[in-house]
DNA sequence: CAAGATTGAGACATCAATCTTG
DNA sequence: CAAGATTGATGTCTCAATCTTG
């Protein structure tokens, strides 16, 4: 397709850029499904299960507002309530109705939920760990979090 | 969880990497969606679709095997073979047999699917541009891209 | 039996519509 | 009307089972 750019004039990447993507797409969506792969044989969890006992266990008393909930763990609204139905299904968490706001509702962790977060917790942090922390240094692992927080920033600002 | 170190001895995650951590998901789960949201209202496709038109349109007559097309978009053989079921009825790829090897499958472009990959392409790579090629410096994207691939390559050979 | 590929069932995501309360 | 949240329909992915040929 490259070729086109000495026709339209439009701005195609550079080898050297498309070989960068090229290395980012490969290696995000390898290691996503390497890391969703060695939790849901080591727990059962999907990572999006574990993500929401994660943050749920994070917050006071345990429970958070759902859009709370969705923002934290990246998630839409809809995907969300779906996730949490299934979850509350299995006894992980229950819905509580909110007070103050009565269109609002909680997410609240169960015991249950808690004791499957804390069995599951060290075998996620280990896969973190053998397949991205311990692929680079220190210093290069600082350096991948920065990069990724200034793309983070230049997608919510423009 | 963190306390529970002091008493397993388990290492779990320091500040700093989960830091990192944090922000290689955030970024990656963000970029991800933007870019998917970009193709999808800008040409209708999915990002899925628009990885097989590309390398079936860069391999020799347009055509690969389908594991062979499966590896390169980084699909499951069963993903790939619902997918190209589905891009076939669109008339975007048909299937051929493979005479060497009578167990074997070819997916090839057709006419109208490299008319939709030429439509679509610019519109891909200026999102790509604008969402990650321009959140960095030059250097920065190089780093970014031989950081990912030092990832990849750890989770292969270990 | 292994490799190439497909299929069907069930799990999950997305999108638009809906309902309720601010 | 906007915001919080849920729902149902539809599309896509995963997993295990299957079929065919090497």
């Amino acid at each position: 397709m490259g070729a086109m750019s000495t026709v339209t004039g439009f701005r195609w990447l550079t080898t050297e850029e498309q070989q960068s993507w090229r290395s980012y797409v490969t290696g995000t969506v390898l290691l996503q499904e390497r890391l969703e792969r060695d939790l849901r044989e080591a727990t059962g969890l999907s990572m999006a299960e574990y993500e929401i006992l994660v943050r749920l266990s994070e917050a006071p008393d345990r429970r958070l507002r759902m859009t709370d909930l969705a923002d934290r763990t990246l998630a839409s609204k809809s995907r969300l309530s779906h996730q949490i139905t299934r979850m509350a299904a299995d006894g992980y968490v229950r819905r509580e109705e909110c007070l103050e706001d009565r269109r609002g509702a909680f997410a609240v962790l169960t015991d249950a939920g808690w004791e499957r977060l804390v069995a599951a917790a060290p075998d996620h942090v280990q896969s973190v760990r053998t397949w991205l922390v311990d692929a680079l240094t220190e210093d290069e692992l600082s350096e991948l979090g920065r990069l990724c927080q200034k793309v983070v920033d230049h997608l919510e600002v423009p």
